[in-house]
DNA sequence: TAGATGACTAATA
DNA sequence: CTATTAGCCATCT
């Protein structure tokens, strides 16, 4: 079983320093794959690694959270962020200031 | 094997 | 601005 697409995937969100947020196109796009947005989101709602692997840290393409998060509630990692040093555009997450490109 | 599903994204109304 | 449609493709049943 050589789930390294998804092993990939949590490298990659743990590698998302604090205070920043990429998407799962940009984690996709890194993998080599910019198709698989779906399969990273996939990866992290599997999450074999709770608590390990940052998912709050990865939001959509226009900054949204997730509108099902599994973290205890929506505000909850909107107020996790804010406290990791992210800033909000009301309901959004600043990408411009906070975008972080994975390279 | 085939059909349905989904923590995505872009385009369209 | 929000809502819907379509395309994408690995995983699930």
């Amino acid at each position: 079983m050589k789930e390294n697409f998804f092993e990939n995937v949590y490298e990659a969100v743990k590698l998302i320093p604090e205070g920043k947020v990429t998407t799962y196109g940009e984690i996709a796009k890194f993998l080599s794959c910019p198709n698989l947005a779906r399969q990273v989101g996939w990866a992290l709602h599997k999450n074999p690694y709770p608590g390990i692997v940052p998912c709050h840290r990865v939001v959509f393409r226009d900054g949204s959270l997730s509108p099902a998060f599994a973290f205890g509630g929506d505000d909850v990692q909107k107020r996790l962020l804010k406290s990791e040093g992210v800033t909000f555009k009301e309901d959004k997450v600043d990408m411009e200031k906070h975008f972080f490109r994975l390279t």
